[in-house]
DNA sequence: GAGTGGTCTAGACCACGGT
DNA sequence: CCGTGGTCTAGACCACTCC
C-alpha cells in the first residue's frame, strides 16, 4: 500500500478544490464514494481533513462547500518560518549567535518530545534578526535519534525545516504553540537590545510529523513591538 | 436522542484525563469499546476530538496517552467560549460591568467589519472572571445590521455566541486572531487587577459566518499569568 | 506472537434544510 | 418529501512496537 485511500481521496479533492471558487458547493458524500469507489468513512476520513485544515466547510442538511479564506490568503496562519515571513513583509532576515550542541534536556524538554530516561537532544540557539534587529531568541531541541550527526553547517545553509526534510525525511505536519505574555528579564532583554520589563511573546511550540511523533520542541521569546502571532481558529461545534 | 454517544464517551474520558498525570496510559481503544459497549468507530470519534484538542496523543503500536501540553490552565485562544473554558477547569465564570451601546466605530474597526460610510455598531464592553478575579478585558464590536435589537439582557441570560446563532442564526465559522505582548497602562492595569506595566495578551480577534462575512470584532487584553493562548498550526504544504 | 493504533467496508438510522 | 451531513454498528485486515 503505497498511500492509504482517505489520502489519496484528499490530494484529489484538493486539486478539485483549488479549481473552484469561494462557497462552491461540492458534490455530496455519496456522490463522492462512488466516484472513488470507496466507502462513506473513508469519504468522511477525507472531508475531515480539509475541513480541519480551513479547506472547506459542511452545514448539516445542505452539503459541503468550498472554504473562501484558504484561497483568498494562503499565507495567513499555518506553520510560520521566521525567514520567509520577514521576506514577504520585505525586509531582511539574518540569525545571529547560532550554537548547537548535545545535551541531557530537562524533564519538561523530555517529556514533550516523549523521551524516556537520559536520551541526549540537540540544542540549538538563534537569534532572529530583521534588518539586523533582534526579534527573536530561540531555543530548539531537536532528539538526536531522529537527527544523527546534525551539523551547524547545514542549518546555516538552510532552513530548519528543510534541513530537517531533505537530510532526514522529517515532515513537519502540526504544531502546538502555547503562548504567553512575559515581562522581559535583565539577561532577556540584552539579547532582544529591549528595556527590562518590556513585555514580550513567549512561544511554546512544539511540532510533530506524520506518525504523530515529536520531532522539535522550541521555546521562543519575541520582541512584541514588530512581531505579531497570527492565527486561524475554525469552529469545531456548529 | 439527549447527547451523541461519541460526545458522552468525551465527557467521561474528560474526567478520567483530569484524574491522570502527563503521559499515563489510557485503555486500548479495544478495552474502551467493551467498557463503553460502543462500537470502535465511536471510540474514535471520542479520541480523535479528545486528540485535536490536545489533551491526548496516540502512538501507533504502543497506545494512547495524556498529554503533557494540556495544563491546569484555561485557553483564550480559539472559539472556545470563556466560560466555558472556565468551567472545564472547574472554576466559576462570572462577568462584571457590562456595557452595551450603540456607536459610529473607529475607521480600524469599520474596515475589519466591512462597513460603509457610518453604518453603526454595538460596543460590548465586558471583563471576565474567574472565582471573581479579573481575568480579561474585552471590547467586542458588532453590526447593527447583523444585529438589530441587541439587548443587554440577552447575554446576560445566555453566552455572546449562541445568542448570535439562536436569535441572529449567525454561525460563526472562524475567526483570525492577532496576538500581541503590551505593558499594562495604568487604567487598563485596573481592570485587571494588575500592577502597571505587567505583561498582559492584546487578542485581536475578527469572527467571520459561513459566508464569510465579519460578524464580529473583539479586542481583548487578557491576564496571561492565568492564562495561555493555546493554537494548533497545520502544515498546508506536504 | 500479542497488542496497539491505522485503515476500510457495507450497511443502518437520525437530524437538519429546503421543496 | 428527498437529499444532505451526523451518528453508529460489527465486523475485517494492515502497520507498528515490544517481547
Amino acid at each position: 500500500m503505497q498511500k492509504p485511500l482517505y489520502r489519496q481521496v484528499i490530494s484529489d479533492l484538493e486539486m478539485r478544490i483549488s479549481k473552484l471558487k469561494a462557497n462552491d458547493k461540492l458534490p455530496s458524500e455519496r456522490k463522492l464514494l462512488m466516484q472513488y469507489g470507496v466507502s462513506r468513512n473513508t469519504i468522511r476520513l477525507a472531508l475531515q481533513d480539509l475541513e480541519q485544515r480551513g479547506l472547506i466547510y459542511r452545514l448539516h442538511g445542505k452539503g459541503t462547500f468550498v472554504s473562501s479564506m484558504y484561497l483568498d490568503q494562503p499565507n495567513i496562519g499555518g506553520m510560520y518560518s521566521f525567514s520567509e515571513e520577514i521576506k514577504r513583509a520585505g525586509q531582511k532576515a539574518t540569525t545571529k549567535n547560532q550554537s548547537l550542541e548535545l545535551v541531557t534536556p530537562s524533564e519538561q524538554i523530555a517529556k514533550q518530545l516523549n523521551l524516556v530516561s537520559d536520551e541526549q537532544t540537540y540544542k540549538l540557539v538563534r537569534i532572529r534578526l530583521a534588518n539586523d534587529e533582534p526579534q527573536i531568541f530561540s531555543t530548539t531541541y531537536l532528539p538526536k535519534k531522529l537527527f544523527p550527526d546534525l551539523k551547524l553547517s547545514d542549518l546555516q545553509a538552510d532552513t530548519l525545516y528543510s534541513v530537517l526534510k531533505s537530510k532526514y525525511s522529517q515532515l513537519s505536519v502540526m504544531a502546538f504553540e502555547d503562548v504567553q505574555a512575559v515581562n522581559l528579564s535583565a539577561t532577556e532583554s540584552k539579547f532582544l537590545a529591549e528595556k527590562a520589563g518590556a513585555a514580550s511573546l513567549k512561544i511554546y511550540r512544539k511540532t510533530i510529523n506524520d506518525k504523530n511523533v515529536p520531532i522539535e520542541f522550541t521555546i521562543s521569546l519575541a520582541r512584541s513591538d514588530k512581531f505579531i502571532y497570527r492565527s486561524k481558529q475554525y469552529n469545531h461545534f456548529l
